[in-house]
RNA sequence: GCCGGCGUAGCUCAGCGGUCUAGAGCGAUGGAUUCAUAACCCAUAGGUCGGUGGUUCAAUUCCACCCGCCGGUACCA
């Protein structure tokens, strides 16, 4: 996505939906892989700003704050800050992470849509809708349940958007008996008062961004087929006016004299977030007109992170909706990951079927999940998280092939060359080899980073750790010293420097571990700015006392949350 | 229903514009070794590449159909 040649680099992450906490699959499908990216673009001394923030506005949290006889602040108030505690738990760190339910991101949103507003794209429509005269209000149409519609089926349990049994969308106003699932939850009697009403909503005339929005992903043939198949698809079957208003209080007031008690559709003003939040970002950063650089000269890079469920917002809705606006570039490119499923079933929220990260990191570091996570990445499909296999890989690869390595190479240093790198007069021609293995992966890693090919990259670290340890044998250092000291010391130095460069390498992916064994090598630990272009690590300098960098987890540590999903699963 | 994905060694997966005797990690077996978190290193293990048919000199890789899972279907975000 030619960012090679940019300088100045924006990349978001899809914002959290306030609205619950943190889990192991938002983890994988954008904030991880956002972050390594993020990461090593810094390292390659890129300019790169990470913005993101939590999503507060949208009918759920309204229902959740029922639920709770809470208002819906303190809904988003609880979860905005949890949902940031998890993420800086985990060594994701934003330059920014805002908050849309505030006056500052109303302000841009409604700009935002009167814009398009004035510029014609945007038309008023009369429809019915299902409403409810208990909760006084219009309900989506997924909080109503009833029988389905049609004549074949008549099953119950349909739900307003579509029919679980027939698996064909239903028509809300249609329904059977319908019934308020609001009223459900809260206990109240929820059926016989769904009526169905008119009410006027403002529409997005996406359907005339067609051929523009073509053009868009034609000029794009390298990002993720994933991303490409789902927004050919949508082109495809023929883009519809996107709704963009619904009748509530929470959110982003409609700006105009008739959008009286109405506010704009969550995702409507959620990607307009990104923006409210540059925003911010530089004016706290006290150059207030900066995120024009990002968001409209097209010589700066742009990419947005998400998880697959989101892609018809980022690849196709929001650059339509840019495009609309006219004065925005359009962004460099959408990395979509997959689902990740857990233990073989999927992660559900409500049936607590999922591990969380604040649950998680009571428990253990951050690197063994961002290390077991990108390990698996969902990149191209679904994946599976299992204790049982993060377990395998914490204890397998991160201990026993990498941290091993560093740890024998360290102590080996510590008792026969007194705690300093060795001194060495030339390299051996195996040793040779081994630099110029060093220099490959440096350049492998760094490309299948620039390509968003996480895990592939992953897999070459581990493999220049794999490589250390097979020199490591083959040399047999442990008898060289016995024999012949400078030998060794050819050996050792050589070690050395895969230890050092590795300790660059693991800093996308484990930066905390990255630091510690920085630390461990005497060497400053912000490595910003530097991809291991020249080796620090010279002839007789000063190592520092080495401690275990990935210990090993044993089943009594990770039976208790197996146990735990598996209840789950048979409550459920 | 429609659109899309998946089904490859015991397990988890690579392989996605037909060239090697179909690969990796873990697990298993044998060997070597002791610097190291009883770690590491070497060797081996032969899986109808979901099923059937087709295109082709040649298909796991292309096409059709079928079976089994899964996702989306635009007011869940």
């Amino acid at each position: 996505m030619d960012l090679k040649n940019k300088q100045r680099i924006l990349i978001t992450a899809a914002l959290p939906y306030a609205n619950g906490r943190l889990h192991i699959g938002h983890v994988a499908g954008a904030y991880l892989p956002a972050d390594q990216a993020v990461r090593y673009l810094r390292l390659r001394g890129k300019e790169v700003h990470f913005i993101c923030g939590s999503d507060e506005n949208g009918a759920p949290i309204t229902f959740s704050a029922l639920k709770e006889n809470v208002a819906p602040q303190d809904i988003v108030d609880r979860y905005h800050k949890a949902i940031f505690d998890a993420f800086a738990g985990l060594n994701v760190e934003f330059s920014v992470y805002g908050r849309t339910h505030t006056r500052r991101h109303d302000a841009v949103a409604q700009d935002f849509f009167l814009r398009l507003y004035e510029r014609g794209h945007i038309v008023k429509k009369t429809g019915e809708q299902v409403y409810c005269t208990v909760c006084e209000r219009f309900l989506p149409d997924r909080y109503i349940e009833g029988t389905c519609h049609y004549p074949d089926c008549k099953s119950p349990g349909a739900r307003g958007d579509q029919c679980e049994k027939c698996g064909r969308p239903i028509d809300a106003t249609k329904l059977v008996d319908p019934e308020c699932m609001v009223c459900k939850t809260l206990g109240r009697e929820s059926h016989g008062h769904i009526e169905v009403r008119q009410t006027d909503h403002w529409y997005f005339r996406l359907d005339s961004f067609s051929s523009a929005l073509r053009e868009y992903l034609d000029a794009h043939p390298e990002w993720r087929e994933s991303v490409k198949r789902f927004s050919y698809g949508l082109l495809d079957q023929g883009l519809k006016e996107r709704g963009i208003t619904r009748d509530m209080e929470w959110g982003v007031p409609v700006p105009l004299p008739e959008g009286e008690g109405k506010v704009l559709y969550v995702w409507f003003d959620a990607p307009i977030g990104y923006i409210t939040f540059s925003r911010e970002y530089f004016e706290s950063m006290e150059h207030p007109d900066e995120w024009k650089d990002f968001w409209q000269d097209p010589d700066a890079g742009l990419v947005h992170f998400i998880g697959k469920d989101n892609t018809v917002f980022h690849a196709v809705i929001f650059p339509g909706m840019l495009m609309a606006h006219g004065d925005y570039r359009l962004p460099d490119a959408v990395v979509a990951n997959e689902f990740l499923n857990l233990e073989g079933d999927k992660i559900s929220t409500s049936r607590d079927y999922a591990v969380w990260v604040d649950e998680y990191l009571s428990e253990f570091p951050a690197d063994p999940l961002r290390y077991y996570l990108t390990s698996i990445a969902p990149e191209s499909a679904d994946a599976d998280f299992s204790w049982k296999q993060f377990q395998q890989h914490n204890n397998g690869e991160l201990a026993d092939n990498l941290g091993n390595f560093i740890q024998r190479n360290l102590t080996f240093c510590h008792k026969y060359f007194e705690g300093k790198m060795p001194e060495i007069d030339h390299p051996t021609p195996a040793g040779e080899a081994v630099l110029k293995e060093i220099e490959a992966a440096r350049v492998e890693i760094g490309e299948l980073l620039e390509e968003f090919h996480f895990k592939a990259a992953l897999e070459r670290l581990m493999r220049l750790s794999q490589k250390g340890n097979q020199y490591f044998a083959e040399e047999e250092p442990w008898k060289s010293r016995k024999t012949d000291m400078a030998a060794c010391a050819r050996t050792m130095h050589v070690g050395m420097k895969i230890v050092e460069a590795l300790s660059v390498f693991m800093n996308p992916f484990m930066p905390s571990s990255s630091a510690k064994l920085r630390g461990f090598l005497n060497l400053p630990a912000a490595v910003s700015g530097d991809w291991y272009a020249e080796s620090k690590l010279q002839g007789g300098h000063a190592l520092n006392e080495p401690e275990v960098l990935f210990p090993k987890y044993d089943d009594s540590v990770i039976q208790p949350h197996i146990d735990r999903l598996a209840g789950k699963l048979n409550k459920g």
